[in-house]
DNA sequence: CGCGTGCTTGAACATTATCAAACAGTGTGG
DNA sequence: CCACACTGTTTGATAATGTTCAAGCACGCG
């Protein structure tokens, strides 16, 4: 049994950050709502949900929610990244999940939020009220098979992990984390897959993947002496040879 | 990297189940389904998926679906268990969950069934065509809200367990796993939750905790040692000590 | 320049897996 | 009814993966 030699406690930095964020809220209206009847459904949804938002800001380090707080707004990620982190009672962190523009954050807790939820770096977000989203889902029928989507893909992405976790190898984890961020990336801009940024350092990674720091450098380690993958900076992986990567990450049957 | 030593390939009688599942399917539609008027909307919802549905029984041991089979229908419990499993390409196996009354399968699936299902013991389960089911969540308002509720417990079930499997030590997992038991049986009857039944056997659990069978036996020997637990059968445990079972699962923050 | 934080590498250690063997319960056939 | 085989469980001995502890490195910043 672990026994507990470090609480992490929150920084100071990150103690100032939830009011600041709170603070910042009404920063104003998007300013690209247009008119309704020519838009796609998909694109109502998303112009009903600007207008009922506002656009929150939370700079590097600062916290967003904090876990066991009522969850009252539901925050839709504009730019930057952010992590879900849970601790366990003995200081053991856990991280979630990262969310990237385009992620809703908030979908899945109920009464209270189940994670803190900190950006890495400064992050934009659209901010709604629980009610005014529910609202919403009832009001138009499309936003409903909409979100029912999301959750379905959170959910799936989940099941993934769990598997990683339960059952793969250190290598195969960092290996499938690795293919996942390049194809992201990939699906954002064209064909340029190769070259991977790491918005989170490396105690994100091992908490992410339920290993130790000092695990998840040596892997890196590894990887670039066997010429799979380049390490030109810090947050930054150039992958060499996928299909290297590929087959140390041990797919599904 | 562990090597493939023993790939599990379906036993004879699970490979006979799906076409007799399948073929079972039309047993004949329930009989109590009453008039629609006086009923609340939780009761309309699910009376309007009854009519919609075909009740199905899948035996001990049989495959319900198979993982990559088109994600046709989706399923509810109405009575046995049964396990949600995937396989990595080498053998090893990993068991997503298991289902009880009330579950509902496939609801995380889009295209194709992400994981096998296969009945612990003998089980009879509702079967709706996806369509069917759609076409009601979006006539129904009130079903839309119902299923993203169901869907918001699943998420945070799988949230949970990814802490569990990233974070926890063999023992914690072991004695999380049990007090999950322990609850959902209290929440079904009344108070007596100190007796818990095992549907499952101890490859199940090893799969479901991300450990090796002679990890679990090893644990529940040691438990039942500590008299923190009694095994009056091998599907069958009785919590002595349920404190101290807690204080061994090292809760949350 | 020196300090601090986060990263990297090394060596010893611990937890859990692996290999091996014995055991228990159940069903089958003689 | 008992012997036997079969499957799943339990326990033991050994090994390996990943952790822990420790020290050095590198980059950024005052």
């Amino acid at each position: 049994m672990a026994i507990a030699l470090a609480i992490r406690v929150p920084s100071e930095e990150a103690k100032m950050s939830r009011a600041a964020a709170v603070a910042s809220g009404a920063l104003g209206r998007p300013n690209h709502v247009r008119a309704l009847p020519t838009m796609q459904p998909a694109e109502r949804t998303a112009a009903e949900l600007d207008r009922a938002g506002t656009t929150v800001v939370c700079r590097r380090g600062q916290t967003l929610v904090e876990e066991g707080d009522p969850a009252e707004y539901i925050f839709k990620v504009v730019s930057g990244t952010l992590r879900s982190v849970r601790l366990l009672a003995d200081g053991r962190r856990y991280v979630a999940s990262f969310h990237m523009p385009g992620d809703f954050l908030g979908l899945a807790d109920s009464e209270n939020y189940n994670h803190s939820i900190e950006a890495l770096g400064d992050a934009g977000l659209m901010r709604y009220t629980r009610t005014s989203f529910e609202a919403m889902l009832d009001r138009d029928p499309h936003a409903g098979r909409r979100f029912f989507g999301v959750m379905r893909k959170e959910l799936s992405a989940a099941q993934d992990r769990l598997l990683l976790l339960g059952r793969k190898t250190a290598a195969e984890r960092l290996a499938s984390f690795l293919l996942t961020l390049a194809d992201r990336k990939a699906g954002e801009n064209g064909a340029n897959n190769r070259e991977i940024e790491l918005p989170m350092n490396r105690s994100d990674m091992a908490d992410y993947l339920g290993l130790r720091i000092e695990t998840i450098c040596r892997l890196l380690s590894d990887l670039k002496q066997r010429r799979i993958i380049d390490l030109p900076g810090i947050h930054s992986v150039v992958v060499l040879r996928r299909d290297l990567l590929e087959s140390e990450s041990e797919g599904d049957a």
